[in-house]
DNA sequence: TTGCTTTTGCAAAGGACTTGCAATATAACT
DNA sequence: AGTTATATTGCAAGTCCTTTGCAAAAGCAA
């Protein structure tokens, strides 16, 4: 089960699991979507569990330092989301300027294209961002 | 020349063309890297242009609005930059994580891939951002 | 259960960006 | 060139997202 193996993520760095992570994790665990630190926040007091703004921004950045979850910037929204990895592979978005909705594109075009790049450029390529805005077939 | 131009399409909308813009705008035209508003705005403190931060902001977002300018968010930065377009095709950067340098890729390779994600999705695809972070040649 | 240390909540602050408004500058008209 | 209408500026203040400081509360190990 995900909260056995994060608890030991976490333990290991000298943490602790807690009735708040546990929380945030859960909702990560079951929403299909990337979410922003104010949708956690609304959805769990929804749900009436008691936690401050302030604890999720924490528990967010706690999960990315673990590794435990990806942060996006997508186009020109100016909050970040937060999307659990628990197995799934890199992967982007796109997003509905209408209505939205967040799909998942699962392909990364790039391997290649990251080689032309270090030769041409003499970078060492690290990480990117490629994210897609457009209108969903509900909102065309 | 660019500033003729320029204050035509600024005319054309209603708009005029000021000591201000112009300076935001020569700026831009001989700088080689996109430009954030707070650089955009010392740069001009040093060439002892009187401009206040809050009018850089303006001016931005006009030239934006004119098609002038892009705006860019490059990966996770926490600020916009702007670039003039003037001339140059859609492209994409790689900024060093170390010393901050942005290099342009004079390349754009998802003309193919909006197709494939259109076909997928459904989604009449609109946008899409896409940058690297890597190590450049110096600091690697 | 005790005691050590992490985590939480609350208040406050930081950084990027926007807005309201009176004063100023631009450009159109005479 | 001078006048006038209105776009633009500067300054102050405000918004939104995110981080930080600190005392109180909660985990975890013994």
């Amino acid at each position: 089960m995900l909260e056995t193996t994060i608890k030991e993520g976490l333990q290991a760095t000298g943490r602790r699991m807690t009735r708040t992570r546990k929380a945030v994790l859960a909702l990560l665990e079951r929403t299909h979507q990337p979410l922003s630190v104010s949708e956690i926040f609304a959805q769990l007091q929804e749900d009436h569990v008691a936690i401050d703004l302030v604890t999720v921004y924490r528990t967010v950045n706690v999960l990315k330092e673990l590794g435990l979850v990806v942060q996006l910037d997508l186009y020109q929204e100016g909050q970040s989301r937060y999307e659990l990895k628990e197995g799934r592979t890199h992967h982007h978005h796109i997003r509905c300027q209408i209505c939205g909705r967040i799909v998942d594109l699962l392909l990364c075009p790039l391997k290649k294209l990251t080689k032309l790049i270090e030769k041409r450029t003499q970078f060492v390529v690290g990480d990117h961002t490629l994210e897609f805005t457009g209108f969903c077939p509900k909102c065309q």
